[in-house]
DNA sequence: CCCCTTGTTGCACGATTGTATAATCTTGTC
DNA sequence: GACAAGATTATACAATCGTGCAACAAGGGG
């Protein structure tokens, strides 16, 4: 059975060398450098094991949003986690972690823009960025009501803050050097002073 | 000479379709639906034609980025020359104009969020990209500083302004109907009040 | 009227795409 | 060791990609 169990685990380590080959296809060559001999030959696997695994190459660029999604979330909450209790402490430690490894690395925030540009085409990555960006905006909206945001803001300022992030993690990705992340961070905690009370 | 010149402007014609059929293409498809076959019969021609006027596909959307671009400040630099001569108006005119026709519709949008995805894959759209931005960041800093933002502050309150009007580009481009172009005019405004004096 | 340049078409070519499939290898079970 | 089942490979196929090229259309200058 325990042996057993180890074969049947192969299967899990193949999907995540595929998901990890899909991502460093797309931060290296944009959405447009995806294809299935590419991934496969990166993963160091035949090309048709993919459809083994997955129902097509869209459906493993939608695994590989879903993952690295699920591992962004993960991080900004590990990281609001251990600013504490205070409110405000663990609003500031949510944005800045935006800007600090392990999600503001050069490999992440290049697949990330591929995401973006499959957002228009592809429905699946659209209703996956959909549920991305809706947990992302509860999280933040609740850090922004507990950091005493009066209620009545807490919608323009979450969407403003996003805007933000996102746009700082654009310029990260296209422009790196013209400045850096932590600049970013710098900017981002100022913008953050503009909704918060006193 | 004058039916000459009208023979020969007829190249400038088609020139411009296909132009218009690629940003049609690319908001439509994004990055992935730009096609030799796919353009061409957009705008009506045969496929051949395009080698005619471009050294490839690539070429063309190269030009179509330069197109939209100049395009892009021009429609700027009308509205803050209708702006007048106070410097604050004019600072706000710019940053507003980004969310207002003919800039901030749908297809334009689109069609910007598809060069992003271009940036990190085509050399020649880097430097398009490169320039581009160079020229908004140079206007951008020159309004600041007459509006009496600080020397000190310029570098990083243009740095910021672009960020926030990208995100909120992104955020209108892929998530339409979540906010729109009014709300993103107001944040920016918000923003705007940061980095200017009293 | 003929020619020559230029715009334009239609098709063919090789390369690459995603996917389907049959054969082979590996492993657990009996 | 034989057998069943799943993992994996290699190859084949149709579709589509960008591009090259030969031919046709059209109009200006001789």
């Amino acid at each position: 059975m325990s042996l057993r169990a180890a074969y049947v685990r192969a299967p899990d380590r193949r999907t995540r060398d595929l998901i990890d080959a899909c991502a460093r296809a797309l931060a290296q060559h944009g959405a447009g450098g995806v294809s299935v001999r590419n991934i496969c030959a990166d993963a160091g696997v035949s090309p048709g094991l993919l459809r083994h695994y997955f129902d097509g190459i869209d459906d493993l660029v939608a695994a590989t949003y879903a993952h690295v999604g699920a591992a962004v979330a993960e991080a900004l909450e590990v990281a609001v986690a251990a600013a504490g209790a205070q409110p405000r402490a663990r609003l500031v430690a949510f944005v800045n972690a935006s800007f600090r490894p392990p999600i503001a690395t050069q490999d992440l925030l290049a697949t990330w823009l591929a995401f973006w540009s499959l957002v228009k085409s592809d429905p699946a990555i659209a209703a996956l960025h959909r549920d991305i960006y809706a947990g992302y905006r509860v999280a933040l909206e609740a850090l922004l009501l507990d950091a005493g945001v009066v209620a009545a803001d807490v919608g323009h300022a979450a969407i403003a803050i996003t805007a933000l992030v996102d746009g700082l993690w654009l310029e990260l990705s296209l422009e790196a050097g013209v400045f850096g992340a932590e600049e970013a961070a710098a900017i981002a905690a100022r913008w953050l002073t503009v909704w918060l009370p006193e």
